[in-house]
DNA sequence: TTGTAGGCGTTATCAG
DNA sequence: CTGATAACGCCTACAA
């Protein structure tokens, strides 16, 4: 298993009896290379069966073709479904993806991204835009562009590739008060460090300023994104007085969690308690009922956000955010309350 | 966004008065840098906000601290934890992770590996070991070890990390004969190219076999790991006269879009049909009812896997083969047959 | 269209 | 413990 020192560019040169700046001409821009020539490389290249060294090239050229990808986390598909049209639309273009997951944590999320810049990425996809001045600052002095996905801001210096979440949640709870409820819980996600799960709620809070509910009216519970915290915390929610007719929750997978602890209390679901839920993964269709949730257009998100970065890097210009549109999926976990 | 040329070693080593490789050895090996000097170097660093070139590094090093993987998908949560677990653990010892994704297409894969050794990965992580020998003996010449997870196999010049498929889906087909179920119907993911699925309906013929089950009472369909199709499917298999009594999936992806589909025919789950999993995904408790269904120990697999990779690394030999048990969960979606 | 040659930022080998 | 200095493999003006 020892390393017979590869072929380098030299090696294919002799064979082909060319210079080296020949051979990298054929590899980099094959149209100035002599049509003869270029064959007589290629069959050493194939010969040879050599293969570029990534980190000469990497000094050389000063630049990576590698793209870096920080997310959350990588164990639900809250994010995978996403960042598998990324990369695709990556690897697409000819260039590798390289992902990080950050555990929803700030420091080792600034960790991952000096990390993916050291190891040559050219470009990142960041979520969200909560993180320290000093890492945009990062960014900017070594002239990598980025963009935030799963948000969108308007007139912002950052290039957005996303939703609003504040919006898409107060539609939702707009909804839901118009189906008559008036005693609210919601679930969200941790908000500390995390812009999409607070724009999340402020979106519900001013849905309900508007209905003229009080805001006492709403029971608000944070939980990190799993199941089993879910369903104690729809146990807590349900155990105010008067109880709530409805938890919102900030995203499905805090949904899922919900109603079957719900429905495992002996509560039918959404007779006795609607619940709602936020992102239209896969297991919003799995639980019975379906989820009534707000679908996002996540595979197109990836796609567009690998766009707006391809392009970034290529015209060295900052991209203009790009605003996706969230749709409300109806279905059985959302009803009127009971009178 | 312009590259105000970055500080280098040379920069560093300007401020802190000293040589270059001093301040090389004051990254790499500190312990060999008197105290004094090694402050004086680590201030210039921070002053300058220094931070190496990888190209440069791996060029020189002829190592990049970076771990290629090739899964199948990121699109669903098969691998995800799996994948979680095993980055947890490589970063944790100072690499990273490049990711590739093949969509279960052998040609993909062998383009994702080239790719991701190029790009300077040096060890790799591969599931199963269905691949052509090409690639084998490519990963051979240029030294780079890997490991094939997901499934083991004794005596093999493979390092696997993964378990037994062949005697997984037996014991569960063994569990459900044992019910007194005689007439089966099995949905499989595709097996052409993929090794795992191959192994599992092996094990389940041969299950059949030992129990005295005419091969003729096996009815197979092979579907792609998608809920849709598993639907179709189990809707073909109960048209079958006389009809399954039971449906073994491949996956649990597969059983929970069965499971869906019969219940959406109006049969009863397991009463009227019983369905069961492999995998142990989050997606089996999810369904009603919870999937019966093989569970593999997923996070300790990734890790396992990172730490032979690791070490074949650093000792530049093979590591011997792990295999991981996996057990069968009983939960509600098998029962006996109805007389 | 092709070749020459300098340089990219580190590491590693030797002396000192 | 520290400092020169030669690789490392490729790219890219610049020349021819």
């Amino acid at each position: 298993m020892r390393n017979h020192s590869l072929p380098t560019l030299e090696d294919v040169a002799q064979e082909a009896r060319v210079s080296t700046a020949t051979v990298s001409r054929s590899l980099n821009s094959p149209d100035s290379v002599a049509e003869k020539t270029l064959l007589r490389v290629q069959a050493a290249i194939r010969l040879l069966g050599y293969s570029p060294n990534f980190g000469a090239r990497a000094l050389a050229a000063k630049r990576t073709n590698t793209i870096g990808a920080v997310i959350p986390t990588m164990d639900n598909a809250i994010f995978a479904r996403g960042l598998q049209a990324f990369q695709e639309t990556i690897s697409k273009n000819g260039s590798t993806l390289l992902v990080a997951s950050s555990s929803y944590r700030l420091e080792l999320e600034e960790e991952q991204i000096r990390t993916l810049v050291a190891r040559g990425a050219d470009a990142i996809l960041l979520i969200g835009e909560n993180r320290s001045d000093d890492i945009y600052e990062f960014l900017a002095k070594r002239g990598i562009p980025y963009v935030l996905a799963w948000n969108y801001r308007q007139n912002s210096d950052h290039c957005f590739v996303g939703f609003n979440n504040h919006t898409a949640a107060k539609d939702m709870a707009k909804k839901v008060l118009n189906l008559g409820h008036f005693k609210i819980g919601m679930i969200s996600g941790l908000t500390h460090d995390n812009d999409r799960a607070r724009d999340r709620v402020l979106g519900v809070r001013e849905a309900l300023a508007e209905h003229d509910i009080p805001a006492e009216n709403l029971a608000l519970i944070e939980v990190p994104y799993e199941f089993e915290y879910a369903g104690d915390a729809i146990e807590e929610l349900l155990a105010n007085n008067p109880r709530p007719t409805v938890v919102i929750c900030g995203n499905d997978i805090l949904a899922v969690g919900a109603v079957k602890r719900a429905k495992s209390m002996g509560l039918r679901v959404p007779e006795d308690i609607s619940i709602t839920g936020f992102d239209d993964i896969e297991v919003s269709t799995i639980i019975e009922p379906e989820l009534t949730t707000v679908h996002i257009p996540h595979r197109k998100m990836g796609r567009i956000a690998a766009e707006c970065l391809l392009a970034m890097r290529r015209d060295g210009s900052l991209s203009p955010s790009k605003e996706l549109k969230p749709i409300i999926i109806e279905r059985g976990s959302l009803c009127e309350p009971r009178k």
